[in-house]
DNA sequence: GCCATCATTCAAAGCGCTTTGGTTCCGATT
DNA sequence: AATCGGAACCAAAGCGCTTTGAATGATGGC
């Protein structure tokens, strides 16, 4: 059923059934009821790419997800952001596509985006830091919000990120007033702008402390469990190993605590653990009372959120960048207790 | 740059220029060269929406996911499915366009999709026990890959799925063979047609071997580390604890070590576990040596070959539904021992 | 009763592409 | 010389929608 056989049989111009159900004021009330109903009974919606076509609307978002081409990861918190945006999107009838992309394609696949005139804006992932991406979007002209930042990025952009250096550094904190001196931090890869933020918020709370960070106890890597297991492992086996372990992901974190049982010691009594935890569904943090002590911040909100800063400027153009800071909420659980007295 | 400004530029009709660009052969070489010069040079891509109107194919494929509304998770495994689909699209000029959508509004989702004309195809994701999409999609006439079965469906469709019978009866003929008789399942929810194959493959050694199941140490939920660590700690707490596990999820196989060793136990020796291993990029089990004994099939690899499957039957419609059993791989990890003489 | 006004409706152009049904040109056939 | 056939190219229609510009009645003020 097209707009065509669906006026025939109302007996309207397709000039009048389109308005009618696009809501334009130009149409009797009565007709709109009409037609309304008619649509509803041939079940008709319009064709997308027809729209569109005739709009110079794509009604359509891309995620363009990054492939590394030598660690083939596909980043766990994906599933949890897509489905916060997806819900947006629906709700005001976007399309969202996706395009898995080894990373060294992604700039043509960008401008073939523009081209292919497929979708009306974008959603950055995974932002680096000095992230030429940006620049790149900024020339093509295609809108979009970066999930994340890109220190170093010098013109305006859209952004909305968790304040990880705030949440690092309390979270830090947190640990000094507990006693512990000997902070590990398991951070993720350092090429990502996020990782290299909290890096410096626990560099912060420790030189404001002057307490000095171990150079040996500071890792990035990607965060797996075995990245998680394996470096705690190792450290806890060093001489004077560290009494608390600073983690970038919840994922790594339950590598830390086989690490820590693995050891025969106790997490929360032993060796404290505060972790990042991006609230994914599947890998919930304990139930009413939360396993991990925690800077929790949801990815999922995240991932509506930014859907929904895209649409308005799509919607609004021409407008300033817009940006939003998130703060994520320290929950203490069990993993945390004083620092041990060492002998 | 669009086809009437590149083939002005060219000093062409769009007629040649178009056929040129794909491929026809009543357009000389010589021509046809400076076409593609002149694409490359202007850096033009076809516009896709006006090539699918007038095609009439959309040069996309879509991926419903639905979200279910009592337990808002989204399937972890859902983020490499998708990278491995992606890959298959994009050397194959596909688009992925996604939708989550509450399950509840399946149905008229999948309606629209084929009245909006905006997908050539759709990849089924969870299918259920007698699940209704499937006579759907038939009935609407959207050519489709499901990803699994779907128990109880007659008509024939086409699909892609592990032999988790198979899987599941070896993996509990593993732990029958080292003695265990007391076998826990830890199972997916079982409206997920792949969780009652998993648990009919365990039955079924069971019986073959004449060893009685026992009901109480049979779950069924939604694969969290939580779920697996609280089932776990029950059951081990119980009169007559169970010597092995058998686990629909290596996320909540974490969970049942983490009970293990609470318990004071130790994985391997004391209790066994065999789990299902879906070989996500971000969890993998241990590196050179695998950590839990697993019964292992890439979803990843799955979601290239659905993908193929399906670009297959739209480029080749009127072919009968085609399907594909994978087996899963038995590796035998550290997770696993002879049962232990309980005195 | 007449003309301006307004509320409705419509025909047709246009979005950027593919494709049908030519047309043109040139060498080969008769 | 007239005709044919094939190679190479082209004009225009059509995909299903939106939107411009115009038409049609009905209404109301004078």
């Amino acid at each position: 059923m097209n707009l065509k056989e669906l006026s025939l049989r109302i007996g309207l111009s397709q000039t009048t059934v389109s308005r009618a159900l696009n809501g334009y004021p130009e149409v009797n009330e009565a007709t709109r009821r009409r037609v309304l109903e008619a649509a509803k009974q041939y079940n008709y919606s319009p064709n997308t790419r027809a729209k569109s076509l005739a709009t110079g609307q794509a009604l359509a978002i891309g995620h363009v997800i990054p492939m590394s081409t030598k660690h083939e990861m596909v980043n766990p918190v994906f599933g949890d952001f897509i489905a916060g945006a997806g819900e947006t999107y629906s709700r005001n009838g976007f399309d969202m596509v996706l395009s898995i992309v080894p990373d060294r394609d992604e700039e043509s696949v960008y401008r073939e985006f523009k081209a292919k005139g497929n979708v009306d804006g974008l959603i950055v992932h995974g932002p680096r830091m000095n992230d030429s991406r940006i620049d790149l979007l900024n020339e093509i002209g295609l809108p979009f919000v970066v999930h994340g930042r890109a220190s170093g990025q010098t013109l305006p952009y859209s952004w909305l990120d968790v304040n990880n250096t705030s949440a690092f550094k309390r979270a830090t904190e947190f640990l000094l007033d507990l006693g512990h001196r000997n902070i590990a931090l398991i951070n993720g890869l350092e090429t990502m702008d996020f990782a290299y933020r909290r890096r410096k918020g626990f560099e912060r709370a420790m030189a404001e402390r002057g307490v000095a960070t171990n150079p040996s106890f500071m890792r990035s890597d990607e965060m797996t469990e075995v990245y998680g297991y394996q470096t705690a492992q190792e450290m806890l086996r060093s001489e004077n190993a560290p009494t608390a372990f600073l983690v970038a992901s919840l994922i790594s974190a339950l590598g830390i605590r086989r690490a820590i049982q693995d050891a025969g010691l106790v997490m929360g009594r032993d060796v404290s653990v505060v972790t990042h935890d991006d609230m994914l569904s599947y890998l919930s943090n304990g139930d009413s009372v939360p396993v991990f002590t925690a800077a929790r911040s949801s990815v999922r909100d995240a991932g509506a959120l930014c859907a929904q800063m895209l649409i308005d400027i799509i919607n609004s153009p021409n407008e300033n960048p817009k940006s939003r800071l998130l703060e994520a909420e320290l929950t203490v659980g069990a993993s945390t207790g004083p620092a041990p007295n060492r002998g």
